[in-house]
DNA sequence: CATTTCAGTGAACACTCGTACACCCACCAG
DNA sequence: CTGGTGGGTGTACGAGTGTTCACTGAAATG
């Protein structure tokens, strides 16, 4: 069916990408613990039993989809940051527009991310709390090396780091809930913008104890 | 089994008040999704066709749970309240002492917002939406009828009440990840505090264009 | 006292579920 | 060319699912 002869390697590969994005589109409404291993194989064209090839389980499953859409978190830090401007105002419209940019773009992970953080599997939830308490880390630092952050401590460097995640969790669950493109989505941007602002203007005037 | 008579009425109410903690008993760590009706009926101890007696479906279950966990919601803003210092420091103070409280009191219906908030079934996030937004418009309101919130616009004041809203439903879900009177839960509990004040040192120096 | 109402019962239905097992046969290494 | 590896198949199973229907018997009604 595929033009070329595709290696038995190939072949696998495919066959486990279709498995993955089978399940992140039946998931799309529904909690990964809802989710059969027959839906899923009944989806990608394959017998159930055929599933085992690839994952042992629908939560081993659920794993490998965190991986990936961890991936596609850890994105939005990297495109953030390759925009070298020493000015707020700056940082802040880019780091926005970078988030509805990946929120559009790969609007399956995230929601992903968003559903599986509070209702996944245990081990599902601890990966995804693991790789957004990095992202926070990795914010403290880029914070730390921001101009006006002398004062502070590095724990309340850690504490604002986790408020701005929080809000920009928030926000790309906002994002989610509307049509992209749509002037709902705008708005949100531009809300996200101005809190943003609001959390920056504190944290200049704040003084660590 | 119970002491007197149970008329026929206050009988039904029973059941239905142990369909309910049943549910939520066994959601605790699997969405409502997840949940089949015989499932319920067993923890129960009725037979399986006994639960259409109370409500239609396992969503109607669910909405019935999401009206009973919003009182809980409400409840936090109402104790909030009935404390009448003007100043930022002890409102923030007994803000997040009356949240800690009600959510280590009321722990099963704030781990069913925050899980179903994101993973419920169309039906059931709407209504939590409506309910944290009347929440967030309460906020508004009372933020505004603080000292020092003149030079804010409507708008405004709706955009920062979103901010706290998101940042205590982000503290309610740490919360609910640490084990009740723990060091942990101090320590959450303490950087609210601070990340409250940070919006409001934010706030308080805001002048709206 | 006769009648109606209705929460809870129990059997039966037509599914879907995860998983075990034996089986192919195209690929790749020897 | 040959033998083995391993994706993918097909069948079968026991367990669990939502929902139907006719039922019982005690409380409520009049």
């Amino acid at each position: 069916m595929t033009e070329p002869a595709a290696s038995r390697a190939e072949q696998k590969e495919r066959t486990r990408r279709a498995i993955l994005d089978a399940a992140l589109e039946l998931c799309d409404d529904t909690p990964l613990a809802a989710l059969s291993l027959r839906q899923v194989a009944k989806q990608v064209g394959i017998v159930p039993t055929g599933f085992y090839r690839h994952f042992a389980s629908i939560e081993d499953l659920g794993l490998a989809l965190v991986q990936e859409s961890l991936v596609s978190l850890r994105a939005v830090l990297r495109d953030v940051r390759q925009g070298g401007e020493p000015e707020y105002r700056a940082i802040i419209d880019r780091s926005v527009g970078v988030l509805v940019d990946h929120v559009r773009g790969r609007r399956g992970h995230f929601a992903f991310i968003a559903r599986e953080r509070t209702a996944g599997p245990e081990p599902v939830r601890e990966a995804i709390a693991d790789g957004l308490a990095l992202f926070e880390a990795e914010l403290a630092a880029d914070l730390a090396r921001l101009p006006g952050t002398s004062p502070w401590s590095a724990a309340d460097l850690r504490i604002l780091s986790n408020l701005i995640v929080s809000a920009m969790v928030a926000t790309a669950e906002r994002l989610l809930s509307v049509e992209p493109d749509s002037p709902a989505e705008t708005q949100i941007a531009h809300e996200a913008r101005t809190q943003l602002r609001m959390l920056m203007v504190g944290a200049t005037r704040w003084r660590s104890t």
